[in-house]
Order: structure tokens, then C-alpha cells, then sequence
DNA sequence: AGAGGAGTTCAAAGCGCTTTGGCTGAAAAG
DNA sequence: CTTTTCAGCCAAAGCGCTTTGAACTCCTCT
């Protein structure tokens, strides 16, 4: 069923139905009823190709995603979608993935505006001064970043929560707590979020006249293996932390097995804290001992980038606004005060 | 530019240009080489939509992805993707992801298939005589199952691991080593994976004249949570289990768990085994107890469901054929001899 | 009564590509 | 020398939609 089959069948022109459709003001009251029952009782689509073509706009969101045998894409990913989708799924829109190698990025970006196969993309993992950011800002296309960069003389729209004081705070209850000696197992410092976590992580020890030491810092790769061996590492130290903060619950399933490898205890030897993303499939409330956090839902992180590119796309959200969410700390037994 | 501006600057009609793009005979090779050259230098890529438009291919694979509050996407979606991205990538393939809430998934598969959004499509956790597969089927539009259904009167093209194998061998392997309560900690039985699973189990058990007791399987959504819950279930019975399979190492995470607070040890007291679908961020071998495991890569798996989508696209892959990959088991030191 | 609107509707021109059917000129066949 | 054949190229017709510009019908106003 096509526009022409169904304005034959209502003996009108498509102009009319394609306008009663799309909620144009110069068609009667009656006729728009007409034709949309008609609509609906014949399950009429517009083609989204051909509409794409007349228009330039595809209902479509756009994501880059790295691929390549080196890449991995971390398993967060999967939660964001979902929240994206969440939305998407009510309003009719479709994720396009355009899978692309790290070096073919840009080249990505470009074919896919180009193409204009998508009508806004979104940005995640940035990095300082994101070459992307830069990219997609000189392209014209609407985009948010899941994240933050920095470094870069213009505006643009981000969705961030807000790690570093997320990390200040983590890092200054443990400082009440009488810590002294805190290490930082953190993610990979290419990306702005870790830089900001261990900004803020440093900013309480500083407040009170503490240091986070350089050999008490390790950024990698979030996987628990990672985390583990940083933990490892920062444990067998001559004076090794009493509390470590750190950037995933995945991670921090390493740091727990080092810190019981080494026979120690948490929180008894070592306090922990970790920050949760929210997975439905492993919580920190159900650690061995429920872990500390520092929690906020990638998911409904999703959701509202998707609204915020639906409104992009609409027209309503226009300047490029930052938005920054806090971050609950959820205490549960993984702290206790520092042995004197 | 396009391919007007293109033809026009070639002083060739876009009939032409159009045919020495597309590898059509009826062009000279100088013509052809021209063309491409010129193509090349402006970087002339055609608009997707328009292409569509007229040859009603889209380039692209869809995925209905199911959405909502309830419904959790779990991490092997992420791992999956990647093998899909890392062939798509080569292939100039884009991925659609349509968001759909569980009861709308047939009118968005119509709908996808109708808009001729998507060249083929790809089914996952497919369900006993999996509704989708039937629509797709009489859609006749290309596409993969990855996993199987069960009680279809067609074949259908597929990509699965054997599920029953794996869990027969694995299940073999315990009885050899001399234990005969063994329980099962399996995902849910609404998929097919799970019930081939505890059938290769069943099996295996029966072979010895071993059974294995409604009493000792659970089926569940397979997070840590779960794993913990039903491995406490398991092992607090009267007469507990002195092996576990488990499903996935995400369950894997909660048994151990569960097995240690209980005062218990792996292998001491019970041996484990687990599927594992290799994620880079949580392995096996990292265990407190190395995971001995079955092991298939689903990243290698969407490789391969990408590869043959083309293959179907491209009109090479036609008859509905099923592919079964071998998995492996890797014996770690999670599984010992039971105690007498 | 005629001009000027307001309210509806329509025919036709794109959007950028593929593809059908036809045309041309030179080489091959008669 | 005429007829075929065929490689190579082209004009134009879609694909299904949106949008421009025009037209037509009623009213209202002067």
C-alpha cells in the first residue's frame, strides 16, 4: 500500500493525503479524519526511503561503533543501548550502527552525514580534545556526547554524570574514614571520564592535606583481570593503600579476589569503593561483602540522550547545552574506618 | 556530488556512469576507468537512500531488538555485536537496530520488512517453535537464526553451537570423575540453548544409569543473582549436588559465591563447570579456581552470521542451511574427583 | 456586483538513483 | 555494396514521497 494506491482509494490527491498525514493545517477537519482512518484500517506507511529522499530527514540515530580485533567494545555498551532503546522504541526511531575500524572513524562519520542516513548521531567514550566532537560540530549534524571531552573552544551538547565530584566524594568519606594510603584502580586515561575521577579522587586527599600518590594510581582497561593485577600490584607495595577506589564493579571483582589472594579482608584490611553503572546482572549489594558505590544508571543515561536527540532532531533543543548528572554513594559494608 | 554533477563533468550520461559504478558489461574499459577514477578523486559515494529507493536493496541488517523496562539486554548482545561489526565493517554493511517492546516484535519485523529497511535480518534467543521465524519465513526475506528453534516443519538457516554436546561432554566428564549428584544451573527454559543444554546433561547422566533430579536444575535469567540463588538452593538440599554446570560465567560468579559462604571449596567440596562465550573482560582462567569451561566464541559467532547474511544478500547462500560449531571444553582446576 | 480573502484541494516538479528500451556507428557477414 | 550484429552510449521512465505554486469554491467586504 502506497501513497498513490491509498489517495486513488480516497479519490484525493497525494498531496492531500501526504499532508492530512503529516498534520499540514491547510486540510479540513473531515478529511484528515477520513484519510487517516483509511490509514490506519489499511496499515499505510509512508516508505521510509522515499520519504528520506524527498525530505533529507531518516528517522534514523547514528552510532560509530569501534570495532576491529582490537577493540572491545565493554559490555556498558549494552545498557546504553537498552535506555536508548527504551525510548526510541515509542517514538519510532532506529539505531543505525555503523561498525568502523579506529582509524576509519572520521571517514565513517563523513559518509554517514554525507548520506545523510541519519538525522543526529551520539558520541560516547570521548576523549580530551575528541577529534569527533570536532568533526561532527563542523559538520552540522545534531550529536550529543555520552560523556565529556575537554579542551575544545566551542560548545557542544554532552550528557555527562558527574565523576569528578562522584570520585571527591568517594575519595573524601574514606579520608573521614581515616584513610590516608588510597589507591585509585582506574580506567583507561585516554578517556575524559577516568581523567576527571582521579581529579577528583586527588582534590579530596588534597583538602586535607593528604596526596594521591603517582604509584598508588593505576588506569587500564576495565576488565577484571585488570583489575586484579592493579590491585594486586598497589597491595604488595611496601605501604599499600587501606582503601581503594575504583572505576567499575567488573574491576572491582578483581581487586576483591586480590585483596582475599593476599588473605586480607574486606573491610577489615582494605575498604573499597567502586563505581556502578547499574547492570541488572551483577550488583554490588551482592558482593561477597556488598560493595560501596558509586552509582549511576547508564541506562537512564540512554534514555534521556535519546529524548535530547529526538528534541535535536525536532528542533527544540538547540543550543549546545551540557548536562551533568550527580552521582548517589551508596554505602554498603565493603568501608570501614582505617586500623590506626 | 552526485551523480548528475558527476555524469555532467564526465560529459557522460548517468546512465552510463550508474553502469560502470555497478560493474555492468555494457560500458568500454576505458569508459569504466574514467569513471571510477573520477568517482575516486570526488569523492562521489551514491545516496543510499535514493539507491534504495530505485533498487528496493538497502544495505543494511536489522535486528529487532527487544525493549521495555522488563527486559534486560544481556552482555553477550555486546560481544555478539562486535563479530558482527568486524565483518560488517569490511563489507560497507550498516546494522539497524529496531527497538521493539515484546508484543510489538512481528509488527516490527513487518514493518521493517514492509519499508524494505533492511536487506536481511538476523533472529536471536530464538524460542521453541519461535513465532519470528515463522513470519519470517513467509515474509521471505533473508535471514540467520543464532541459536536454534525446536518443533519448526521448515528448515530455516542457522548458526548455533552444540549446546547438547557441550553439556553432554561436560556432564560426562563429571560422572567420570565419580560424582552422581550433580546439579544443574541453566538460563532460562524459554530458550532453546537452556533445553538443549539440560538434555545433553540428561543424556550424559543416563548413559551411566545416573539421573539427573528435577530437583537439582534451575532455570533462570542468567545474572550473578541468579547463579548465587540457585546454587544456595542446591547446595543447602538435603542431598547436595557435588557438581554444578552452570550456564554462563555470569551464573558462574554467584555459584562460587555461593559455594564459599556456604564454607565450602571448589573442587574440594564441589566441582563447577561453566559455559563461557569469551568476553575480554571476565575469563575463566581468572577465577579464584580457574573455571574449567565449554567455550565457544559468540563474538565469532556474529563473524560468521554476518558473513553468511551477505552471503544470503548476494543471492550465494540460498538453501535454509543450519551450521553447528563444535564447542570446546577446557579443563581447568575447578572440577576434581568427587569424594567417597 | 466585483474585489479580496480564507479555506481546500490538486497537478506537477523534484529528491538521486537504477533500469528499460532505443539509438548510433562501426565491424562482420552476406 | 547492403544487411546484420553488436558494443557502447543515452533519454526517459520510474521508485514513493514531499512541497511548490496554482486553482477553485465560498464568503465577506466595499
Amino acid at each position: 500500500m502506497n501513497l498513490k494506491q491509498l489517495s486513488d482509494m480516497l479519490a484525493l490527491s497525494q498531496t492531500t493525503v501526504s499532508r492530512a498525514l503529516n498534520g499540514y493545517p491547510e486540510v479540513s477537519e473531515e478529511t484528515r479524519r477520513r484519510v487517516a482512518d483509511a490509514a490506519k484500517r489499511h496499515g499505510y506507511r509512508p516508505n521510509p526511503s522515499a520519504r528520506r529522499l524527498a525530505t533529507g530527514k531518516a528517522g534514523m540515530i547514528g552510532y560509530v561503533m569501534p570495532t576491529g580485533a582490537a577493540v572491545d567494545i565493554d559490555p556498558h555498551f549494552v545498557e546504553f543501548l537498552s535506555g536508548l532503546g527504551d525510548y526510541a522504541r515509542g517514538h519510532e526511531l532506529d539505531l543505525v550502527l555503523s561498525p568502523a575500524a579506529a582509524d576509519e572513524e572520521e571517514t565513517t562519520y563523513r559518509r554517514v552525514v554525507a548520506n545523510k542516513q541519519v538525522d543526529a548521531v551520539y558520541v560516547s567514550s570521548p576523549r580530551p580534545a575528541d577529534r569527533r566532537i570536532i568533526l561532527l560540530n563542523q559538520l552540522g549534524i545534531p550529536y550529543i556526547v555520552h560523556g565529556r571531552s575537554e579542551g575544545l573552544d566551542f560548545d557542544y551538547a554532552f550528557l555527562d554524570i558527574d565523576n569528578e565530584a562522584a570520585f571527591h566524594d568517594a575519595a573524601r568519606l574514606l579520608v573521614q574514614l581515616g584513610h590516608t594510603r588510597i589507591g585509585l584502580v582506574n580506567g583507561d586515561l585516554g578517556e575524559t571520564f577516568a581523567i576527571l575521577r582521579e581529579r577528583g579522587a586527588r582534590r579530596a586527599l588534597a583538602a586535607s592535606g593528604l596526596c594521591l600518590e603517582e604509584e598508588r594510581i593505576r588506569s587500564m582497561a576495565m576488565t577484571e583481570e585488570n583489575g586484579f593485577r592493579a590491585a594486586m600490584d598497589l597491595l604488595r607495595a611496601k605501604a599499600p593503600p587501606t582503601a581503594i577506589l575504583c572505576s567499575s564493579l567488573i574491576m572491582a571483582l578483581g581487586v576483591v579476589r586480590a585483596i582475599r589472594d593476599l588473605g586480607l579482608s574486606v573491610p577489615g584490611d582494605v575498604s573499597v569503593i567502586a563505581h556502578d553503572d547499574v547492570f541488572p546482572w551483577l550488583k554490588p549489594e551482592n558482593f561477597s561483602v556488598p560493595l560501596t558505590t558509586t552509582r549511576s544508571s547508564i541506562r537512564a543515561a540512554g534514555q534521556r540522550i535519546a529524548e535530547r536527540l529526538a528534541a535535536k532532531i525536532s528542533g527544540l533543543e538547540n543550543e549546545p547545552r551540557g548536562e551533568v548528572w550527580p552521582v548517589d554513594l551508596v554505602v554498603r559494608g565493603s568501608i570501614a574506618g582505617a586500623k590506626t
